[in-house]
DNA sequence: GAGTGGTCTAGACCACACT
DNA sequence: GTGTGGTCTAGACCACTCC
């Protein structure tokens, strides 16, 4: 349940006047929602830019309010593997490789911003959809951060780990996407071919202070798997 | 000169608080920089969302707003090839193979919202860093949109033309990234060996009221580009 | 000119962090 | 408890679109 009026505003906005709406229908004016909702138009303003930043409406001054219509893929926001493939209608499952601490060394230590000496968990997953590989990651996270994670069951969505047990919330994360084939050894479980193309995706996941919290490279096959994003002008 | 009171309290922030600060340094509360500035808290409160949206500050409930530090690549913003290219140093530039103008067929026709028959025109590019070949990149406009196009200066920025000449404002694009190799023919134009791994990102650009007004796809060496983007959680 | 979204003010109260 | 950012109200005026 909602507990701010412009979170309900939000909702009933959105249910009244913008699902399953054609594009470029006008919504009612800013101070007839106000009045509708019984909220000052302050309120109802803050509930319609948060529809607008989801790309669900958008605003033309001295005309009004749209609808967008059909949806173009909203994936602005970091998804975890776990939720990006539930939400392509697949079902996602891990398989642990391995898992073991070691010294960050340069590239990982860097990520982290922590001394190359420094002791981080390593963790080196397959992850499928609906059985099938998908790609394989290979996770780094400060030892000192998640004590005695590796009596954990790391199998299931390392989001949800970090956030339950550590209490460590992921707020925005840098991706660096590269192309590139596959070697003979991870051929073999990803499933393809030596040498086929491959996405690299390496990521650095950061707390809303900014803190480096992991730091992971994952190799998608590129015949199962695009990346969807919008960016925005201005 | 920023004509709202939001936009230069920001700037006035920005410049007094923020640049050149480490990360984690508290700024004045709200309360104190609406008084400083002598304007209203809600009008500070603008411009530090403002602030906050660009990932140069966060704030905490209860303690502060803080600043981020050493920027993480800011790119949750669209940007054109020129300007991608010029921000990472380099001199971009533009060689034109073609320019014709045909029927847009079926998977252009579904991206640009019109029929297989509707003419498109389109213009292949090879585009260049530093004089050396970055990515070819075959674009289609609706004819409609761009009357004449073909004579004018294709060699500029695209994004520069459809706004100048044609009042057309991409307002945002959904982009879907794959890992390719590249056709032999393609090798040569980029200079590159044929096989060798390439990303390829296929665009459709919209203006604000979500009429598609481009579709790209673009071939990048992957020796040469990698794509960063900042991705945010909630 | 009428009506729309955009900006700005003045003030109140709430939820949370810190000590 | 004190102080912070977060929410919300009431009202005014401005900039722009559309007729």
């Amino acid at each position: 349940m909602p507990r701010h009026k412009h979170e309900l505003i939000r909702e009933r906005v959105r249910k009244t006047y913008v699902d399953d709406q054609p594009g470029g229908v006008a919504l009612p004016t800013e101070r007839a929602l106000a009045e509708e909702f019984g909220v000052n138009r302050a309120t109802v303003r803050h509930a319609l830019s948060s529809l607008e930043a989801d790309g669900l409406v958008y605003r033309v001054q001295g005309a009004g309010t749209f609808t967008v219509g059909q949806t173009i893929a909203k994936s602005l926001k970091l998804t975890s593997f776990t939720e990006d493939i539930r939400s392509r209608g697949m079902v996602p499952s891990t398989k642990l490789l391995s898992a073991r601490e070691r010294p960050a060394g340069d590239a990982i230590g860097r990520a982290l911003h922590v001394s190359t000496a420094e002791p981080v968990v390593q963790l080196t997953r397959v992850r499928l959809a609906n059985a099938e590989p998908m790609c394989i990651e290979v996770v780094s996270l400060r030892a000192a951060d998640v004590p005695d994670i590796l009596a954990e069951d790391l199998e299931g969505s390392l989001y949800d780990l970090l956030e339950g047990r550590y209490g460590l919330m992921v707020a925005r994360a840098e991706q660096v996407v590269t192309s590139t084939v596959v070697e003979p050894e991870q051929a073999e479980m990803l499933g393809v071919p030596a040498l086929a193309p491959a996405l690299q995706i390496r990521r650095t996941s950061v707390d809303a202070r900014s803190r480096p919290l992991e730091y992971a490279v994952s190799l998608y096959r590129a015949d199962r798997y695009e990346i969807r994003f919008t960016v925005r002008r201005d």
